[in-house]
DNA sequence: CCATCTTTGTGCACGCGTTCACAAAGACAT
DNA sequence: ATGTCTTTGTGAACGCGTGCACAAAGATGG
């Protein structure tokens, strides 16, 4: 996982559950390719098996939207398709502000999934003034002072952060203070929101550092003589030879 | 969330949950940021607050690793950096290999979080051999051909691949033949590995989305008296006001 | 040394999400 | 029509994660 949001009670969650709104994204992409091929129909079987989750799994996130599929046949792919977008809110156009032109917001301005989503850049914002002007995948950067002006005429709620940590929380507040209300942060910080504010967070270290932990775990255990479930196959991984003064895996203590 | 990964039985979980790891990093970055301004300790409370959580979870987070806290006073700032960094495999060296150099490769070689927390880049990989030699945040790009060699002489067991969708399982492929255990994800694919391969998987199209729904249901919610779950028919809304105690902060609209 | 105050560590209950397993629904052949 | 076969939709059980609430541990002050 790379991302965690702020916990919103999930109260009032007329109906889908939070877990299947994050699986519907990943059918509604093997459906699109189904959809190309120009199949017409997919069992609940096949359809997990693209999209990588159980059968089970899918049919009961399907229930959820309603009963779409036809026993004994499967899911009509393009009807299929079509639900799914519009329980996500893609067949509306999301106009979409990121801020922070750098290497990776300038990624992000070039990334083809947004457009290929309904979601549209409506302007690159970045502080340097020396970078106003200049275009960042055909869009010019404007700087962060147009931000609330941009927003507003624009009618723009969702808010994507590419600034360094330190900027992040500042630009939080004005996107916020200017009528965004969903925010997808790929800054290092955790931001402070009002209640109503969406707040999605995409954090490259962490990802790694829980691969790292896993990884240790699996080459911990075979020096360690493990019986295991899985025959890990050839570990290349040369010795550690690391620092850790104490160095060990286990979890055990002093003190 | 912005990430999945592929379902590791988490049978013989030596102690720590998966939940509680992946918030890890969280603390440890918040635990950092104490360090360096010479905060000797923190209670469970502050911490919870700067990372972002709640204070019974982070304590039971910190029980899995052990008794770490002294009651009545806290936690010591530099004695829990070292025993997370340690939990995580951080005190060793990681070295990566990057594959797939376009913006986002870019972006993530020039990314600062890797280096400081123990992962090295030991390469960039790009298929195009036009970009061969050119140097990328300070390294060459090195052609795909070179791929197997690097990763066995480096000993490289984590790899990331930021390549288009199309050639993701391919990449994937000869990772895994060449000794990757732990895979980073950008490309918009599921990827097929074997048991003992763990994958974790960014997707930015995925986060919008998730956002745009939560968004959708933020506008529809006042706009109707609440329908029920199975017609929620589609709404092209024209929201009058956003949610919120008093709410002002317009849900406004594209155009 | 005793009382009080702070903060940890955790037992417990609850709710969400996952998975199994199967009845019902429909397609299809005869 | 009737029977068979496929596949959905879901009831129910289970397990994980979360949050509450409190007893125990230790600091601190008198």
């Amino acid at each position: 996982m790379a991302t965690g949001r702020t916990h919103r009670p999930a109260t009032r969650s007329r109906g889908i559950p939070e877990a299947t709104v994050a699986r519907l994204p990943l059918y509604l992409r093997a459906l699109t390719a189904l959809s190309e091929r120009s199949v017409p129909t997919v069992s609940s079987e096949e359809l997990a098996a693209a999209a990588g989750v159980n059968s089970a799994k899918l049919r009961k996130d399907f229930s959820y939207l309603g009963s779409y599929g036809t026993r004994g046949v499967g899911y009509d792919v393009e009807y299929l398709v079509y639900q799914i977008s519009r329980e996500l809110g893609l067949t509306q156009d999301w106009p979409v502000v990121i801020v922070g032109i750098g290497n990776l917001g300038a990624a992000l301005a070039n990334y083809g999934g947004f457009a290929s989503r309904g979601f549209r850049v409506a302007a690159l914002i970045d502080a340097d003034p020396s970078m106003a002007g200049k275009p960042v995948a055909g869009i010019p950067v404007q700087h962060t002072d147009e931000l609330e002006k941009i927003i507003q005429d624009d009618g723009v709620s969702i808010g994507v952060i590419a600034t360094p940590a330190g900027a992040a929380q500042q630009v939080c507040d004005r996107l916020v203070a200017a009528g965004v209300t969903s925010i997808l942060n790929f800054a290092p910080t955790v931001l402070n929101v009002p209640e109503g504010v969406d707040v999605r967070k995409v954090d490259l270290s962490i990802e790694l550092q829980i691969l790292a932990f896993h990884e240790q775990r699996k080459a911990g255990e075979e020096a360690v003589a493990d019986a295991g479930v899985v025959p890990p196959a050839a570990r290349k991984q040369q010795p550690s030879t690391d620092q850790g003064p104490d160095g060990d895996v286990p979890a055990v203590m002093p003190a």
